[in-house]
DNA sequence: ATTTTTGCAAACCTTTTGCATGGAA
DNA sequence: TTCCATGCAAAAGGTTTGCAAAAAT
């Protein structure tokens, strides 16, 4: 979980200008301890007032993509949920009840797609792993 | 690769109706060896005058996404695309130069996935691995 | 001052849906 | 003949873009 100095930070040291609008969604992102849309933010933005546009919640998801703070997920529905996370290579488990996401490091996927190349004869240049599981929080709650 | 009747087959196999824009697209489908995104389909479709509606094509997909003969993939850039495949569980490397796609045996992301759930106490319920490379034929060509 | 960023609205793209017609079983 | 499937056109989402106005440097 990143606090919203962190986007802020990361937009002044990138020699991004900060604007009240990438202030407050900032802020509404680090709110999310679990996935969101585009379009939640959207309603919330709505909700609080925030006063920015569609097209600066865009653009700004898209920007801190680009810093590494948020990565847009694609889940096997379709949808496009973004999470924030730590700026290296991972992956994410997702939960499937909360949408709570987790940052995973490697624990040999890596070996696992020199080993797939190596069969295959394919040259690896990037891969992705996502996990859909239940948290620990949701077994509880859900007696699981 | 499938062919075309693989997917006639499989159609009739589950007791769906064998109707000529289904046999068409079949077809179409089966000239695929790299993925193809729906629109691909629409194009082409139209260009050889086929006769299908876009409603048919995206029915059709969802039909033989079912069926298991083809899979949905999410691009890194969101971008969604079909490959055809076996149906059985498997993960999928694509080229990132042609486009072809190629499954892959489990190869052992199962066992990591377990060691994910251990270490997080996430329980896994399903996972996905992508893995984008340059194949063997582009290699050739490309020198690399 | 200068340049970036914003909001708005419209455009765009992909996918879905309602419904009358047509075709398979 | 009875449903299932199709085509069309419209709707529905989600995302991007053009541009003048506003804000940050």
């Amino acid at each position: 979980m990143l606090n919203a100095d962190a986007f802020v930070n990361a937009l002044d040291h990138a020699g991004y200008r900060l604007t009240e609008p990438r202030r407050r969604l900032a802020g509404l992102i680090a709110e999310h301890h679990g996935n969101f849309t585009a379009s939640e933010i959207e309603t919330e933005a709505k909700q609080q007032k925030l006063g920015v546009g569609r097209a600066t919640i865009f653009r700004a998801l898209e920007l801190f993509v680009d810093l590494g703070l948020v990565e847009r997920l694609d889940l096997p529905s379709g949808e496009h949920v973004y999470v924030t996370c730590q700026p290296s290579h991972h992956h994410h488990i997702l939960c499937v009840v909360c949408g709570k996401s987790t940052d995973v490091e490697d624990c040999g996927v890596s070996a696992v797609a020199r080993e797939v190349g190596r069969r295959t004869g394919y040259l690896i240049q990037s891969h992705r792993l996502q996990l859909f599981a239940i948290c620990p929080d949701c077994q509880r709650t859900r007696g699981n």
